[in-house]
DNA sequence: ATCATTAGTGGACATATAAACACCACATAC
DNA sequence: GTATGTGGTGTTTATATGTCCACTAATGAT
């Protein structure tokens, strides 16, 4: 399955990636045989063939621009290379390949959405001013979960949640800050992940 | 050009939108008049003319399957959507339905990597371990920058980049720790993000 | 020496697919 | 009531596209 690809095989395997990309879909056979200069549509389909048995494309027979990417192809090509793991170790050793990251996937979920957090009463949790938070929405939390919580009088926070015998401590992570106590707020979502850009 | 779509249209551009998102390539005018139980091509030619003209789909003539989603169309469906910045006011205020997020767009760009961060010398910063650091290629940075470096001993590690008289400072962000002062420390590249997944 | 693999040319053929034209029913605006 | 747009049917034509056959050539392995 995991056969390697000869050079000209990756160069027409590329191209195929590359016009799937930017055009939004795929070339036909005798687009892949005039970018690479062969005259006749036969040399292309030779590449389909090796390329599908190699278990870099899919496809349908008999129709047109049907090429796909296969799940293994795209893991090699999509996302953010993940290195290693930093500060504990050289690089060196800690440098593998192979795993990518695709952060879209990370947070995949139908419902989940963002919201950009304003304040620092989230400090001492790691999330700053100016982060976005990824939030699934959710109308019940465990005990300690951060929350983005609505309390009484309408507003929307995003703090830890600590259920209380007659009221709900809604808990900053923030030493200069104080809890908020509601006795109706309510779980809107539970925050799931925190992106920072830096930029 | 925002013309907004009949309900008909609406279904057609969901189901072309689904099939290039589930099967990698996109309908031909027949498959789509077959979906809907037209049994004519044309009947679909005609929403495919209205799409274009609404500017939701582009497309080549003459050419098979070549109906593309324009960015606008991508914009509404792709990523995850910015509901409004939390704890300053109110959800409702807040609500804007329009933004979205793509997280990968975000840290776009062809040599960045990941890594993945082990310990807390970054903790006042609001990198806490486990967290994954989107990071930039390059050799230089200024003087405050976060950045991983690697030291003399080939040890490599994310610290704030001091330049100083004849060495470096690379300074933790954790009041417990001391920094590290180096004479070749070297600069693999600039962070330019955090992503933490909470799930 | 011979065989398998890779990488083609050249041509023929079938069919998948788009496009054009004519025409209809039913709304809604004005 | 007359235009304008939606949402179709039905048919025809042209071409875009996939597939297959026969044959050539170079390369490396057995």
């Amino acid at each position: 399955m995991d056969a390697e690809l000869t050079k000209r095989q990756a160069s027409v395997f590329g191209y195929i990636r590359e016009t799937i990309e930017e055009r939004g879909y795929g070339p036909t056979v005798r687009e892949i045989a005039e970018e690479f200069g062969m005259s006749s549509p036969n040399g292309a389909m030779g590449h389909i063939r090796a390329l599908t048995k190699k278990g870099f494309i899919k496809r349908t027979a008999n129709r047109s621009r049907s090429i796909e990417l296969t799940e293994m192809a795209h893991d090699q090509y999509d996302g953010l290379p993940l290195l290693g793991v930093v500060a504990a170790g050289t690089m060196h050793e800690a440098i593998e390949q192979s795993d990518r990251i695709v952060l879209d996937d990370m947070f995949a979920g139908k419902s989940n959405y963002v919201l950009e957090v304003s304040g620092d009463s989230m400090i001492d949790a790691q999330i700053a001013d100016g982060d976005f938070i990824v939030v699934q929405r959710k109308r019940t939390a465990h005990k300690g979960d951060i929350v983005v919580a609505r309390t009484s009088d309408g507003e929307a926070t995003v703090k830890y949640w600590f259920p209380e015998k007659n009221r709900i401590r809604l808990q900053p992570a923030n030493k200069n800050m104080k809890p908020i106590y509601s006795k109706d707020a309510r779980v809107i979502g539970l925050v799931i992940g925190v992106v920072r850009n830096m930029r």
